[in-house]
DNA sequence: CCGAGCATGTAACACGTTACATGATTGC
DNA sequence: GCAATCATGTAACGTGTTACATGCTCGG
C-alpha cells in the first residue's frame, strides 16, 4: 500500500458495488461505511480524476446532461483487487480519551466521570445503529453470500462498542473505590 | 480544544510528571502513553519551541553543557489544566482492516482469513505488552493514587484487544459456515 | 578513540478537512 | 418559482511523518 492508495481503495471499492457519481461516492462511503471509513470531497475528488487519467474507471455514456456515471474498467478491477490484496499498515494511535484520563489527578475525579460517560454515551448510540445495521446486512445473505464480509466489519463495531461499555463500567467503579 | 492542541497537551503532560528535554518527551510518550499515542520529533520540536515562546515552559537553569531540561511555568501548569478539560473531538474512522475485509467477496475467504489472524496476532500482542504495564501500574496506585487514571488506560487497551479476539474467532466461525 | 545513544532541528512530503464557489435538477 | 438536494471542483489550512543534517557525551 504504496502511493495513494487508502482512498483510492475505497472509491474503487465504492464504484465496484455499481456504478455512480462523485457525490454518490461520497454518501455511499458515508452511509455504508461509515461505522469504520470516511472520506471527504477534498479526497474524493482529485481520486476520480487521477483514477480516470490512468484508465482504471470511465465515464458511463449515458444522456444525462449534469453529472458524471463512473463505472470501472477491467484494469480498475484488477487495481482494485491488487489494492485490496496488500496489507495497510495500521495507523499510529491517536486516542484523545486516553490522552485525557490518563492525566485524570489534574483533572479531578468529577471530570473524569464525565469523559467516562460521554463514552458510554458514544459507545450505547453506536451499538444500537449497528444493531439495526446487522439485521439488514443478514438478511443480504440470503441472496448474496458476499454479504458476509459485510457482516464481519458490522459484528467487529458491535464487539468493540459492547468492549468500549464495559470498560466505562469498570473504570466507573474503579473511580468510586 | 481548538487550535495547535493535540500535540501541545501531550508535551504538557508529559514534562508535567518530571522536567525533561525534548527527546525524553518523545521517549516517554513512545513508552508510556505508546499504546495510546504518539508523536515525531517532527511535532515535538516545533512545539516545545512555541511553548516556551508563550511561556507555558522554561528551561532549567542546570550546568549541563548540551540539551534542555524543560520545566512547566505555573503558567503552563494552567494551560495543562485548561486543556485536559476542552473535550478532544473524536478522529474520523479509518480502519483499513475494516475497508479490506468489507470488500472481501472480491479477496476470497482464503486472504480474508488471513487478514483476520493478523489481527488476532497483532491483538494477543498487545494484550502481552498490556498485561505487564497492569501490574507495575496497580503497583504504582499504593503509593500514588493518580496512578488509578493511568490504570483506566490500561484496561482500556485489555478491553479492546480481547474484544479484538473474541470478534476474530466469530468471524473466522462465521466463515468456515 | 569510537560507537551507541542522547539531543536538536528542519525541509519535503503526504494526507486530510473545511470552506468556498458554482451550477443543474427535481419535487412541491 | 423556489428550496432542497445533487453535483463538481479548488484553495487554504492544519497536522503529522520521514528523512536528513548535525553535534555532544559517555562507557568500554
Amino acid at each position: 500500500m504504496s502511493r495513494a492508495s487508502k482512498t483510492e481503495l475505497a472509491v474503487l471499492g465504492a464504484i465496484s458495488v455499481q456504478p455512480m457519481s462523485g457525490y454518490a461516492v461520497r454518501a455511499a462511503i458515508t452511509e455504508t461505511l461509515g461505522h469504520f471509513w470516511s472520506e471527504s470531497f477534498g479526497q474524493i475528488y482529485p481520486t476520480i480524476a487521477r483514477l480516470e487519467g490512468e484508465g482504471f474507471i470511465e465515464r458511463d455514456a449515458d444522456g444525462k446532461t449534469s453529472g458524471s456515471t463512473y463505472r470501472l474498467t477491467r484494469a480498475g478491477r484488477r487495481r482494485l483487487v491488487t489494492l485490496l490484496h496488500e496489507p495497510i499498515p495500521p495507523a499510529p494511535p491517536r486516542n484523545g480519551t486516553m490522552l485525557r484520563l490518563f492525566f485524570g489527578g489534574l483533572l479531578g475525579a468529577e471530570a473524569c466521570r464525565g469523559i467516562l460517560d460521554d463514552a458510554r454515551l458514544r459507545a450505547e448510540e453506536q451499538l444500537a445503529a449497528l444493531e439495526a445495521i446487522r439485521d439488514e446486512v443478514q438478511a443480504e445473505i440470503a441472496t448474496d453470500p458476499d454479504a458476509r464480509y459485510r457482516l464481519l466489519t458490522v459484528l467487529a463495531g458491535q464487539h468493540s462498542a459492547r468492549a468500549q461499555i464495559a470498560w466505562v463500567e469498570e473504570s466507573l467503579e474503579l473511580l468510586a473505590m
